[in-house]
DNA sequence: GCCAACGTTGGC
DNA sequence: GCCAACGTTGGC
């Protein structure tokens, strides 16, 4: 199994969004690798943090989720309605693709990013690298344990 | 709202 | 293939 953390700004779909809705096509995926990845390495059951970005209360990890599909085209991409339209993209080979996300908890609390930067167990985590801009990544299962026990606290 | 870091685009 | 210009992300 893997695991993952998966941005989305509150403001616009957040933890309890997700948890009134179960289960949501994580959509507006516009980044190679992050595609790349939801294609070659998500399998139905991994799990995935919930990550609060750009959050004007708190950013950080608010729950968690599993992965409920394997990769198909994100239909946003052709709606020019839609918030990210790719007219580039060709209906017979789509180029953006999504997977459906279920609910599974809400941590007791936010685990902050303030917080995640002073443990010395999560020095490595992509999350935290400088610069970095992914909106889906892989986390290490002790990683996210650590986070989960956290959140217990 | 600012700005640093990064990805993408397009001219050459 | 290089690289400048531009757009976006996301922390603060």
């Amino acid at each position: 199994m893997n695991y993952w953390l998966m941005k989305s700004e509150p403001d616009c779909f957040s933890i309890d969004d997700l948890k009134r809705v179960k289960v949501e096509p994580w959509d507006g995926i516009r980044n190679y690798q992050a595609r790349n990845m939801m294609r070659d390495d998500m399998k139905v059951g991994d799990k995935a943090l919930f990550y609060h970005s750009n959050a004007s209360k708190e950013t950080g990890v608010v729950g968690v989720m599993n992965i409920a599909s394997e990769a198909y085209p994100d239909p946003t991409q052709f709606d020019p309605k839609s918030d990210h339209p790719d007219p580039k993209s060709d209906p017979e080979n789509p180029r953006w693709l999504l997977v459906d996300v279920k609910f599974a908890e809400k941590l007791p609390r936010t685990v902050t990013l303030a917080e995640l930067k002073t443990k010395k167990t999560l020095h490595k985590m992509r999350l935290l690298q400088k610069g970095n801009r992914l909106s889906i990544m892989p986390v290490k299962k002790a990683e996210f344990d650590y986070i989960i026990k956290l959140s217990a606290k």
